[in-house]
DNA sequence: CTGTTAGCGCTTTCAA
DNA sequence: TTGAAAGCGCTAACAG
């Protein structure tokens, strides 16, 4: 494509590369006629500089790396936007990849990422352990975790914090009047269904009320699944582990003509964009995604640009958000 | 990071670095002893090679743009991930950037790849034209446009066909007793939009019904905006440009106290994942976004390989979905 | 079969 | 102020 290079613009401006060079990056004085020279040569020719050729010089690629489990979820794609923004607006480009909460695939993403020499990585993981990126941030390699952090790992996050969320959902069903709860929750080996499980089992002993947990997937189908198999009588109020599940759980109740909130509560987690639209409209925990994303690129430009060398773990607060799902016991 | 190079590797291995390229690339015969010891110097050392050196060399960078209106509008993150799986697959990175149906902004993007000297570029654009695109593509960029095409420029492309579709709804609608309609359609400059505006005055005339058709933008709110200022009598049936207009029309309309489908039906236009869980479950056309996205990385890559010299243009085929929100008149 | 060398496009000393 | 030249990491043409 851009097959115009240095060298074509010096030899129209009948000057060195160099002094091009130093023009293009005002990285050295330049006597204004050959500027002037270079500046119309670069205007004819179209020419705009190689970044492939710059990040081999500099070593930086003004690449940063997204590894997370699925693009197309409504829950990181927003993530997403609040990076992509903010790092597109500081010249920085992001090149993603979905793991599909596949460990292999999360290894094969970091590899190419590496080799194209990322500047930075922004990370939600499938959870397990990954030596490769451990060893990558000994090395150097500047990371931010999102949403999901793995044990023993000492780099900088941004979380939600989910204990918190639990307790505000908790204390107001209880508020409301429920007294039994069952909780439906996402993949047992993530991070945020852990510390919602953890959050959740506390709070239950702390009120001392009747309970169940089952860890099932961040899904509409395991929603609707464990919908559609319930038998045992409705306890006050279900919690789900995401607004999918919760989703997926409301149209399995409606079909055997349950009816929410008069016979059961149902809460979601999250607050993704449709959660407001759906009939009856879900209430939840909002997460600021957008914010997340925006944040964690924040801390992640910080740290490639040395303005920040200390370990810095950000904790966002989510928010109860209170709709037709749920009513007074 | 990744700060050994193959430098390292050959001082290590005893060999020169051209003999650790040939066992890297296996492009040129190595004899067995040689070979052998630079693997275990590759071993050792956890040595990868750089893309970019790579790049800058084969003048070829594996990677693929992607420019698109907004990654987090359901409708293009299906494409996304259709293309972000085959290009993955096939040893590709895709960078992407949101244009937010901005020109200026769809200019800043284009250079950015540019200049990182994208294989190639899946495009869907705001609608206006792009002189610059234009010229990288005489130029040899090889382009997909998605869903979007601009007038007067020969690419190849990936849409859905949208006569069809709204021919398909027009005659369902038609056949199950409507006999006067409201279009309200999506963003005026968008190749989409026009095409169903044509597509349904089309079909208007031709059974000679009474119709109205306003253009307005892709969005809930417009649809919201449009059902709380609607006071005259209700039309049979009114169609929306897509989905998420639906969406905000239905609860509009709800909010007044109008019954859907039995005072009117409504239709959208995409079928993204949550129209069939919407209440009531939307009617409406659904596009292959996972297909379209994979098609046009398909035909990119076949361009790029030189597998393929000629324009190609696919038009896949839509599908009518009827759901809850029309009913026999 | 193996090593030396040029060069991809750029920035940055080092001299002049 | 300017130009020549080295070198980022790699591949490929050229000798041997």
């Amino acid at each position: 494509m851009a097959k115009v290079s240095i060298k074509d613009v010096a030899r129209k401006a009948g000057v060195s590369i160099s002094t091009v060079s130093r023009v293009l990056t005002s990285s050295a004085p330049v006597s204004e006629e050959l500027k002037k020279k270079v500046e119309e040569a670069v205007q004819e020719l179209g020419y705009s500089p190689s970044m492939l050729a710059r990040s081999l010089r500099h070593g930086r690629t003004k690449t940063i790396g997204f590894i997370l489990p699925d693009i197309s979820n409504p829950f990181f794609v927003q993530i997403v936007r609040g990076a992509e923004d903010y790092l597109w607006e500081h010249g920085y480009t992001l090149i993603f990849g979905s793991s599909d909460q596949n460990r292999k695939k999360e290894d094969t993403i970091l590899n190419t990422l590496l080799s194209k020499h990322i500047d930075g990585l922004l990370f939600t993981g499938t959870g397990e352990s990954n030596p490769k990126l451990l060893r990558s941030i000994q090395h150097g390699l500047n990371v931010v975790f999102l949403d999901r952090l793995i044990k023993d790992v000492n780099v900088s996050y941004v979380v939600v914090d989910n204990f918190k969320g639990i307790t505000m959902l908790v204390d107001y069903l209880v508020d409301t009047g429920h007294r039994n709860f069952i909780f439906i929750n996402g993949d047992k080996n993530t991070f945020s269904a852990k510390q919602r499980h953890d959050a959740f089992i506390s709070k239950m002993r702390e009120y001392g009320l009747q309970h169940e947990h089952h860890y099932a997937s961040f899904s509409y189908d395991a929603g609707y699944e464990f919908g559609k198999n319930i038998t045992k009588s409705l306890p006050d109020a279900i919690l789900c582990g995401n607004d999918l599940i919760a989703f997926g759980l409301l149209d399995a109740l409606e079909e055997k003509g349950v009816r929410i909130p008069d016979d059961v509560s149902v809460t979601g987690y999250d607050d993704i964009p449709f959660s407001k639209y759906y009939k009856p409209a879900l209430t939840t925990v909002h997460q600021p995604t957008y914010e997340m994303g925006k944040t964690a690129a924040e801390i992640l430009l910080k740290l490639i640009n040395g303005e920040m060398t200390t370990i810095e773990g950000i904790v966002l607060e989510p928010e109860l958000v209170v709709r037709e799902s749920t009513r007074r016991k």
